[in-house]
DNA sequence: CCCTTAATCAAACAAACGATTGACAAACTC
DNA sequence: GAGTTTGTCAATCGTTTGTTTGATTAAGGG
């Protein structure tokens, strides 16, 4: 049996500090997004990443700046799943369904609202992203209804795809269901899909009619 | 100068065990809208009413007896301002007003969102009332677009309208505004209407034409 | 193999939190 | 007006919080 004594690969130690952070901040990511920044503990996060609660003091910069480098490494990931070239109703459809897949993220996006103070950690690369939906909705929509106007529609659209996250009482009020029950999630992302394609947004910017609507159709509305 | 021995207005008397309560009561509402539940603190409560901090053990049950009363006094407050009978893109255009004149109401809402674990204090009462807008929803939509449900069309709509305060992140960056400036909430609360109606939403059930349009057409879409 | 560096931990610390105690005085009863 | 009730407060308590200290041990370089 051949003893590795120099692998390539970089074998197991039982102290790595790169591996300890990130643990930590994975740590931090799923008791923030839980409790938000007030309600999250410390012994918390340390008891999750499964190491000594000083260590947080130790790699961070207490408390704050754990959340400060949670939140911009979460940006920084979160603003890259956005794929250029996909129309807008399947991209809704899509960040909807992350209220199921990556509800932490959403939750994130929700608590920095609300504690917003005027900083926004990391909100350049969203900001970024999200203009370019902005661009699209223009393209579509400009035209047709000069009237609206593209930014405050696609924060109406964004706001609309977190609501099972934000809003679940009002889900499970309103809709007698479970809002995290998959099968209800898949079918708001698909009426969010639904809603932009009424709204003209039904195509992209080359012109690829949407393929996404499948019984959907227009009749006079007689407006 | 007559003396009034026995005004038949209350006189203001240095003890008010109900007086006091509700200065509690409103002092804890701003400053559970401020900072969630985790984030508000007693003595804060305390000191923005005025009384000594022991008063809100004396009067609730403890920090959670506070918050559970102030949650119901002010949802039931909250679920009596809509008037029946008004056109629906008006009803949405006043909800994203409240951003301007009631921001601790929805921020309320929001924090009871996040943290909502199955129980919704007073969540009767609004659902309620919501209850009444997917009735006009289902009357205008029905017929035109049958694959919309008014449920989720109409959670959409309310997440809308709360957007300036539940995601101001987002708006400062991409509309390079002040959220809570007044001028934007306003053309903001005028853009939600003005989706609504762009979704046929656009007159009440007794069949009145919206009188909420100004500029506003609607030409073929090419859908 | 020794010695320095760095990663980790157990224990303790001060501050802040929500809650309790006991005293006191205004308001009400008779 | 005496006595009971009750609204209010100052002071303090036990707990939890985030952080710090000091010791321990793995890792790496000579």
């Amino acid at each position: 049996m051949p003893r590795p004594r120099r692998s390539p690969a970089p074998q197991e130690r039982l102290r790595d500090a790169e591996r300890t952070k990130q643990r930590i901040l994975d740590a931090a990511a799923g008791e923030f997004a839980a409790h938000g920044y007030a309600g999250a503990r410390i012994r918390a996060i340390a008891e999750r990443a499964g190491v000594n609660q000083q260590l947080v003091s130790y790699y961070f910069d207490g408390k704050e700046g754990l959340f400060r480098a949670m939140s911009e490494q979460w940006q920084q990931r979160q603003a890259q799943i956005s794929e250029p070239g996909t129309p807008l109703p399947e991209q809704l459809r899509r960040y909807a369904m992350e209220n199921l897949h990556n509800p932490d993220g959403v939750r994130m996006v929700a608590w920095n609202g609300l504690q917003y103070t005027g900083d926004d950690p990391g909100g350049t690369e969203r900001t970024a992203m999200l203009a370019r939906g902005v661009e699209q909705i223009a393209s579509l929509v400009g035209d047709d209804n000069p009237d609206l106007d593209p930014h405050c529609l696609l924060v109406m659209l964004m706001a609309a795809c977190m609501a099972p996250t934000t809003l679940p009482q009002v889900i499970a009020g309103l809709c007698q269901t479970d809002p995290k029950d998959p099968q209800f999630v898949e079918h708001y992302a698909d009426q969010v899909a639904r809603v932009a394609e009424s709204l003209g947004l039904g195509a992209d910017s080359s012109g690829t009619p949407s393929p996404a609507r499948r019984r959907s159709r227009r009749a006079g509305t007689g407006l």
